[in-house]
RNA sequence: GCCGAAGUGGCGGAACUGGUAGACGCGCUGGAUUCAAAAUCCAGUAAUGGCAACAUUGUGUGGGUUCGAGUCCCACCUUCGGUACCA
C-alpha cells in the first residue's frame, strides 16, 4: 500500500471533526496552554502559502501541549470589519456582509484543508451582531471610565462627577459646578473620558466628497483619482491610550517578546524627559511655552522657532514680515507629511518680525515659523540652541543666526555636539562649570524657583483617532441629545448596522450610515453617532472572547478568564506592532483596570513569523525582437527581463510550449537555449500576482498533500525569519513522508499490496532505543524553543536510521508516529490506526523520554594536543569520575598516552580530554 | 540620522552554555534497478593540492581574548527590517 495523501486527508479530517476531536473543555485538572495566531482578514485573495506559516507553527506547539497533558486553547477567527469589502460594495452595490462571508467560506475552506487543530466552534467574527455587541460594550466602558492618576488606572467617571461636586476640581468650585448646565458638565467630563470626542483634522477631499486614511493619500492627492486633499477639522471619537503611556512603557519589560518589537513600541510611546519654559515676548503681551531636554544649554538659545500652524502665529506676525509669512505658508501647505519627511535636510523657514525675551538672560530672541518644528509634537515650539543641536546649527547657518557656544567640550575632542555626556558647561552664568546632568538639575530648579517653567514628561504617543466615516465597521453605541452624547443602555445592544441604499460617502464627510435616516433620528430630539469604529476595535479584545465565545452574558465569564488568563504564545507578523498590539494591550489594562480580566498584559510571549517571500522566474527577450534567451547566455547579448508565471516554470527550466500559449505576444516567440533547454533566472521578492509568483497553498495540498506542505513550510528556515518559497525543496519533505510511511509498510518486491502493516511485537535493540530517545529530546527541546526547522530534521534523521536498521518495530514505530503527529497529523493519524488504535492519535500522550539512552558512547573522539587536532580517530581517553577530580591521576592517564610526556595542562569537557597541553 | 536583526558551500539553512564547522534538505555527479521513463535505493559533493592515506586554507573585513572562536570583545564593511526633523 502507497502512502495515499489524497485519500487519507480528507478522510481523517472529517473523522476529526465528526468526533470532535478538537473540541476545547477547560479542565482544571490539567496545566493550560492558549496559543494564539493573528485572525486574518478575510480578503478576497484567498490564502497564499505565506498566510499558513505562523498557523501550522502554533498548530504544531499547541499539538504538542496536547500530546503532553496540556488544556490547551488554539483558536481561529475573522478579522471581518474593513475597507475592501467596503470598497467592493461601492464598486459593486453588493452589501460587504455577503462578501465578506463568501471570503470566511473561502477562507474557512481553505485552512481546514491543511488539518489545523482548531475549534471552529469558538471561532470569532468581529462583524457578528452577538461579537460586536461587546465590542460596543467595552466601548461604553471607556466612556464612562477616565484615568485617575492619583492611582494610575481606570476609575469610573461617576466617581469623579461625585467629587466634583463635593470639592470641585483645580479650576472650578463645588458650587461652580452645580451652577453648571447639563451640556458644560458633560463638556468637562469629556476632558476625563477615555473615549472621548474632540475635533481633529481628518484628510478631506472635495472630489471624491470623502474622508480619507492616511494609506490612502500620496503626495497631497488621493491615491484613486489624484484630486487634493486638504485638511479638515472634524468632531471625532478618541481613545485616551496617552493615559496608558507609563504603564504600557513600563509593563513591556516583563514581557517575553522580540526585542525588536519592544523596541518599536518604545519609539512609538516616545517618552522624553524635560522641562517646560515660558517664554514672554518682547511687548510682554504673549507667553510661549516650550519643552525641552536640554534646559543646561538655556544659555545658548538664540533664537526662537515655532511651527508654521502655531496658534500664536498670526499674533507674532508684524505687518512689514507679513507677506514673507504668507509666501512661506503657502509653501508649506503645499508639502504633505511625507515631503517634509522626505526631504530633511533642506533649511526652510522666515522671521515673524517679532521678539522674546530670554527668561534668564533678558536678551532678545527673533521668533521664526519653520517646518522643521511640528506642531503636533510638544508645544509646536522650541528654543532654537544652535550649538548643541545639529537641526538648529544648520538653520543658524543657513539665515545666518548667532551661535553660542554654552558647553565646553576641549577635554573630548571626539564628542559630538548632541553628545549629552561628555563636557562642561561655559557662558551660562550660574551653571558655569556644572556638568551636564548637573547643569540639568540646576537649571531645572531655577526655572521652578522662577516660575517660568516645571519639570516635564512629555510623550510621542497620541490619543488614538476612533471615528471611521465608513459602513462597514461597528457603530457607536451613541445617541446625541442636543450634541451631547447618551450612551445605549446595555438592553439595546448589539446596535446593528442600518441597511442602506449606497456604500458611497454622502459627500458631505458623513459615512453613508448617515442616509439611513429612520435609523439615524431615533426620537424626538434624538440622533444616533453615524460614524463606525475603525478596524483595530474588534480585533483589540478578541482573543478574550474566544475564551468564552457564546456567554450572552458577559464578554467573557470570570470563571473562564480566570481559567485561561493570559495568551501563552502568541504569533503574528511584525505589521502590528505598533498598531493592533499596543491598542489590544492598552485595552487589556483598561479591563484589568475595571476588575474584568485577571492579567494587565494579554500576551505573555509573541514571536513574529517572517515573510515568505515569492520566487519569481525572468526570461529574458533580445531587445526589440521576439526572441528569449537563455539565462546562461543572456549576458552576451542586449535583454530585457520579464516575468513569466511560476507555473510553467519547473526546476528553472521554462516550458516552451505553455509560455507560447502563456500570452497572445508570445505564440510566435523564438528561444536561444542552452544545453538543449531554457533555463530561466529567478528573483526573491514578496509574493505578488504582479510577479507571478504567487504559490496557492490549495494547489500544493493538491500535489503533495497538506502533510507536505505543513512540514516543508516549518523545515524552509526558522520561523522568525524572511526565506523565499523555492518549489524545488518541497520533493525533500515529501520524500520524507513517504519513507516514513515505508517503514509501516515496506514495499517487497513478493508483496506489491501489502494492505497490513508489517509490525513485529519484537523488543528493541539498545542502537533503536538510543536512536528513538535521542529523537525524542531532540524534538521536543526544539519545539519548546520553537525551532520547528530543527525539529523536521531531527525527525528525518531518525527515519533514515531506521530505515537502515530495518526497524519493523511497535516499540519504536508507535512513539515515533506520535512525535510525527504535531507536524503531519494526517499520516499520523492513519498509522496510528493501521497499528490497531481506535482512538485519535491527538489524545496519545507523548512517548516518555528514558535518559539512560542518551548518554554518550564511550568509542573514539578526538584530542588535541596544543589546540592541533593531533589523532582524528583515538581509543577512548574517558576518565573515571576519580581521574576527573584527581589531577594527578588524570596526568597520568595522558601521560600513558603521551608515550610518557608529561601534559602540561588537560582541557576536560564532559569527562573527556578534548585538549592537551605539553 | 537613530534603533533593531543578520552576514556560514551552487541554494535554503544546522552547530543550544566557546569544544571534530557545514547536520538536514534541495541541486548536482556517478552507480543499481528498468526495454525506457518516473519512482526508489547506494555512493560522492566547502576550496586547493594529491592516485591515495592525507595536508593546507576556510563561517563579511581587520585586530584581540583563549589551550581552543561561526560563537566572546574592539573597529569597520554590507544587507534587511523599523523609524521620529521628537526639541
Amino acid at each position: 500500500m502507497d502512502y495515499n495523501f489524497s485519500e487519507i486527508e480528507p478522510k481523517w479530517q472529517a473523522w476529526w471533526e465528526e468526533q470532535g476531536v478538537y473540541r476545547v473543555l477547560e479542565d482544571p485538572t490539567k496545566p493550560k496552554c492558549y496559543v494564539l495566531d493573528m485572525f486574518p482578514y478575510p480578503s478576497g485573495a484567498g490564502l497564499h502559502v505565506g498566510h499558513p506559516l505562523g498557523y501550522i507553527a502554533t498548530d504544531i506547539y499547541s499539538r504538542y501541549k496536547r500530546h503532553t497533558g496540556h488544556c490547551v486553547l488554539h483558536p481561529m477567527g475573522f478579522d471581518a470589519f474593513g475597507l475592501p469589502a467596503e470598497q467592493y460594495a461601492i464598486e459593486t452595490g453588493q452589501h460587504p456582509r455577503l462578501t465578506t462571508e463568501q471570503n470566511i467560506t473561502t477562507f474557512t475552506a481553505q485552512l481546514r484543508r491543511i488539518g489545523f487543530d482548531y475549534d471552529w466552534d469558538r471561532a470569532v467574527i468581529t462583524a457578528d451582531p452577538a461579537y460586536y455587541r461587546w465590542t460596543q460594550w467595552i466601548f461604553c466602558q471607556l466612556f464612562e471610565h477616565y484615568f485617575e492618576p492619583e492611582v494610575q488606572a481606570a476609575r469610573p467617571i461617576a466617581d469623579l462627577e461625585k467629587r466634583f461636586a463635593q470639592q470641585g476640581s483645580s479650576d472650578f468650585s463645588a458650587d461652580q459646578w452645580k451652577a453648571m448646565s447639563r451640556q458644560e458638565q458633560q463638556q468637562v467630563l469629556m476632558a476625563y473620558r477615555l473615549a472621548y470626542l474632540d475635533y481633529a483634522d481628518v484628510n478631506w477631499c472635495e472630489a471624491l466628497g470623502t474622508v480619507l486614511a492616511n494609506d490612502e493619500v500620496k503626495d497631497g492627492l488621493s491615491e484613486r483619482g489624484g484630486h487634493p486633499v486638504v485638511k479638515r477639522r472634524m468632531r471625532q471619537w478618541f481613545l485616551r491610550i496617552t493615559a496608558y503611556a507609563d504603564r504600557l512603557l513600563h509593563q513591556l519589560d516583563l514581557l517575553d517578546w522580540p526585542l525588536a518589537l519592544k523596541e518599536m513600541q518604545r519609539n512609538w510611546i516616545g517618552r522624553s524627559e524635560g522641562a517646560s519654559c515660558v517664554f514672554s515676548t518682547q511687548d510682554g503681551l504673549h507667553q510661549i511655552e516650550i519643552f525641552t531636554t536640554r534646559p543646561d544649554t538655556l544659555f545658548g538659545a538664540t533664537f526662537m522657532v515655532l511651527a508654521p500652524e502655531h496658534h500664536l502665529r498670526a499674533a507674532l506676525t508684524t505687518e512689514t514680515q507679513k507677506d514673507s509669512v504668507d509666501e512661506y505658508l503657502a509653501y508649506v501647505a503645499g508639502r504633505s507629511e511625507r515631503d517634509r519627511m522626505a526631504d530633511a535636510k533642506t533649511v526652510t523657514g522666515v522671521f515673524s518680525g517679532s521678539y522674546v525675551k530670554h527668561p534668564l538672560s533678558g536678551e532678545l530672541l527673533p521668533i521664526w515659523f519653520a517646518e522643521y518644528v511640528l506642531a503636533g509634537y510638544g508645544t509646536g515650539a522650541i528654543m532654537a540652541v544652535p550649538s548643541d543641536d545639529n537641526r538648529d546649527h544648520a538653520f543658524a547657518q543657513h539665515f545666518s543666526l548667532p551661535i553660542i557656544e554654552v558647553i565646553d567640550r576641549s577635554a573630548h575632542p571626539q564628542s559630538s555636539r548632541e553628545d549629552r555626556e561628555t563636557g562642561v558647561l561655559m557662558n551660562s552664568g550660574f551653571l558655569n562649570g556644572m556638568n551636564i546632568p548637573q547643569a540639568i538639575k540646576a537649571a531645572m530648579d531655577e526655572l521652578e524657583r522662577l516660575g517660568i517653567g516645571q519639570r516635564k514628561i512629555q510623550y510621542r504617543l497620541r490619543d488614538a483617532g476612533f471615528s471611521r466615516q465608513r459602513y462597514w465597521g461597528e457603530p457607536f453605541p451613541v445617541l446625541y441629545r442636543e450634541g451631547v452624547p447618551e450612551l445605549l443602555s446595555e438592553a439595546e445592544l448589539p446596535l446593528q448596522l442600518p441597511e442602506v441604499e449606497s456604500y458611497r460617502p454622502t459627500g458631505d464627510g458623513h459615512s453613508p450610515i448617515a442616509s439611513a435616516r429612520d435609523w439615524v433620528e431615533a426620537g424626538p430630539g434624538l440622533e444616533r453617532e453615524t460614524d463606525t469604529m475603525p478596524g483595530y476595535a474588534g480585533s483589540s479584545w478578541y482573543w478574550l472572547r474566544y475564551m468564552d465565545p457564546h456567554n450572552s452574558n458577559a464578554f467573557v465569564s470570570g470563571e473562564r478568564e480566570q481559567f485561561w488568563s493570559q495568551v501563552d504564545l502568541y504569533v503574528g507578523g511584525a505589521e502590528h506592532a505598533v498598531g493592533h498590539l499596543m491598542y489590544a494591550r492598552f485595552w487589556n489594562h483598561v479591563l484589568f483596570d475595571l476588575g474584568l480580566v485577571s492579567q494587565p498584559e494579554p500576551f505573555r510571549k509573541m514571536v513574529n513569523q517572517g515573510m515568505i517571500q515569492g520566487r519569481s522566474s525572468l526570461v529574458y527577450r533580445l531587445e526589440g525582437s521576439n526572441t528569449f534567451v537563455s539565462h546562461g547566455l543572456k549576458d552576451q547579448y542586449s535583454t530585457t527581463a520579464l516575468h513569466v508565471d511560476i507555473s510553467i516554470v519547473h526546476n528553472d527550466r521554462l516550458d516552451l510550449d505553455a509560455f507560447k500559449q502563456w500570452r497572445e505576444e508570445y505564440k510566435n516567440a523564438e528561444f536561444i537555449l542552452e544545453d538543449g533547454v531554457y533555463r530561466c533566472g529567478s528573483e526573491v521578492e514578496k509574493m505578488s500576482k504582479r510577479w507571478y509568483n504567487v504559490v496557492n497553498p490549495d494547489d500544493v495540498c493538491e500535489r503533495y498533500g497538506a502533510d507536505t506542505l505543513r512540514l516543508y513550510e516549518m523545515f524552509l528556515g526558522p520561523l522568525e525569519q524572511a526565506k523565499p518559497w523555492d518549489t524545488r525543496g518541497i520533493d525533500g519533505s515529501h520524500r520524507f513522508l513517504k519513507k516514513f510511511w515505508k517503514l509501516f509498510f515496506p514495499r517487497d518486491a513478493k508483496d506489491e499490496n501489502n494492505a497490513i502493516p508489517n509490525i513485529s511485537e519484537e523488543e528493541a535493540t539498545p542502537q533503536e532505543l538510543k536512536v528513538l530517545h535521542k529523537t525524542i529530546a531532540k524534538v521536543s527541546a526544539d519545539i519548546e524553543r520553537l525551532a520547528f526547522n530543527t525539529a523536521v530534521s531531527a525527525l528525518m534523521v531518525a527515519v533514515n536510521e531506521f530505515q537502515s536498521l530495518g526497524t519493523r518495530k511497535r516499540a519504536i514505530l508507535e512513539p515515533m508516529c506520535i512525535l510525527l503527529a504535531p507536524f503531519a497529523p494526517h499520516i499520523a493519524e492513519e498509522l496510528w490506526h493501521a497499528m490497531g488504535h481506535k482512538s485519535p492519535v491527538v489524545l496519545a500522550s507523548y512517548p516518555k523520554l528514558d535518559p539512560q539512552w542518551l548518554e554518550e558512547d564511550q568509542f573514539e573522539y578526538p584530542v588535541s594536543v596544543n589546540g592541533k587536532l593531533r589523532d582524528k580517530v583515538l581509543l577512548s581517553l574517558a576518565l573515571e569520575e576519580s581521574e576527573i577530580r584527581e589531577e594527578v591521576l588524570r596526568r597520568d592517564a595522558v601521560q600513558k598516552w603521551m608515550d610518557g610526556k608529561a601534559p602540561r595542562k588537560v582541557i576536560v569537557v564532559k569527562g573527556k580530554i578534548v585538549n592537551v597541553v605539553v
